[in-house]
DNA sequence: AAGCGGCGATACAGATCTGTATCGCCAGCG
DNA sequence: CGCTGGCGATACAGATCTGTATCGCCGCTT
């Protein structure tokens, strides 16, 4: 209904303005690869520059300021995130849609790569809460919250705020702490903690 | 010769040394909490040598490269909060003191300059896992899930090392977003969590 | 009394970082 | 066909960073 096709970026007639999003966006892809793996503080915007294969002109006309740059690595994190994240919803069952959400959480956790959450990695490097970037993360923590929120309400727990913090705290210590959840998978011990709090929060509705 | 003051620490006859372990101490303390507030990669050396009111020369005698201070950071930290848990230990009921290291840790989050657990930021500040300090940082964080394990043995637990494992990422999960737990107070937020995993374990055992 | 060494102060070397200025090229447009 | 403007390439400015070199001072030890 109100999907469009992945490459369509708004409906622009011209050709070089779609020129001009192909350079961005890659400026922003290889940006954003280096700032996850390496850390934003670590990574230079002459290596930016280097691996995209642009002028470093280009950069700082799309992007004003590292931190412009930094902010826009972000927001795209955050989309890719609730990309996945609306991908398995399930209006049908929010306790299946909850333990959908667990598992490919869980899944990233394993990928080659995994560096924890950027969103919460970019509160180590900048101190200051007004950074642009904090600022971004600070949103993406609300919305998760908000979101869980929504999950527990659907299944009618007692106090689904209490409930939805609870998962995210679980979820960031995951995210932090990923590395020790190799052995068994983080997605099941997710999904297994999960479930014993869902447990007691019913048996404590029915209490 | 053989005469020595009563507060010379480690025997050295020699006024001098106990001169020395002051302005080392000076400048681990200066760098200590410059790090933990803004973070080791915005923290240069100069700065430090500025507020501890030392030599620069004096900086790089006790600690030969910036690393090995980051280094020595983490360490005092890591003997700091161990401090902490020694002095809650209780060796009559290892529940009762599972809340009480829940309860200072808790303390911790509502202070102040609260800035998360030091040895989790290291690990987004520095990408590579060979870092003196991420040694350190992986080193403490297996600590810890000894140690609550030992707590989990003690209790008797079906599965002592997955309660452990449970309750450490609980805590690394409110280190990291201790700021959206501050309207009920983390400590009480942390032990509410641990009695509902702590109930459920036992219930399990008793199936 | 002499000197050894820790210490402060300062300058410096060399690297790296963000951001700007300047050039020439070339594709698309009127 | 000429102009405009995005783009690559490069040099550069100015700041900052880690780590070293050098000086003189002073207290302690021998």
């Amino acid at each position: 209904m109100f999907l469009r096709k992945a490459n369509d970026l708004g409906g622009h007639p011209l050709n070089a303005y779609q020129h001009a999003t192909d350079i961005r966006e890659r400026i922003l892809q290889v940006a954003s690869e280096l700032f996850y793996r390496e850390g934003t503080r670590a990574v230079g915007v002459d290596l930016i520059v280097a691996r995209s294969g642009v002028a470093k002109t280009s950069l700082y006309r799309y992007f004003p300021t590292k931190d412009d740059l930094i902010r826009e690595f972000l927001l795209r994190e955050d989309r890719d995130f609730w990309r996945h994240w609306d991908a398995a919803a399930n209006p049908d069952s929010a306790e299946d849609e909850l333990f959908a959400q667990l598992q490919w959480m869980g899944d990233r956790m394993v990928r080659p790569g995994y560096r924890g959450c950027p969103q919460i990695n970019i509160a180590a490097e900048y101190a200051d809460e007004k950074h642009p970037a904090r600022v971004v993360a600070a949103a993406h923590k609300m919305e998760l919250r908000s979101r869980l929120g929504g999950l527990a309400q659907a299944m009618e727990l007692a106090r689904p705020e209490e409930f939805a913090l609870t998962i995210s705290i679980v979820i960031d210590g995951a995210f932090s702490s990923g590395g020790a959840l190799h052995k068994q998978g983080p997605a099941r011990f997710l999904q297994s903690v999960a479930h014993t709090l869902l447990v007691a929060a019913r048996d404590a509705k029915t209490d």
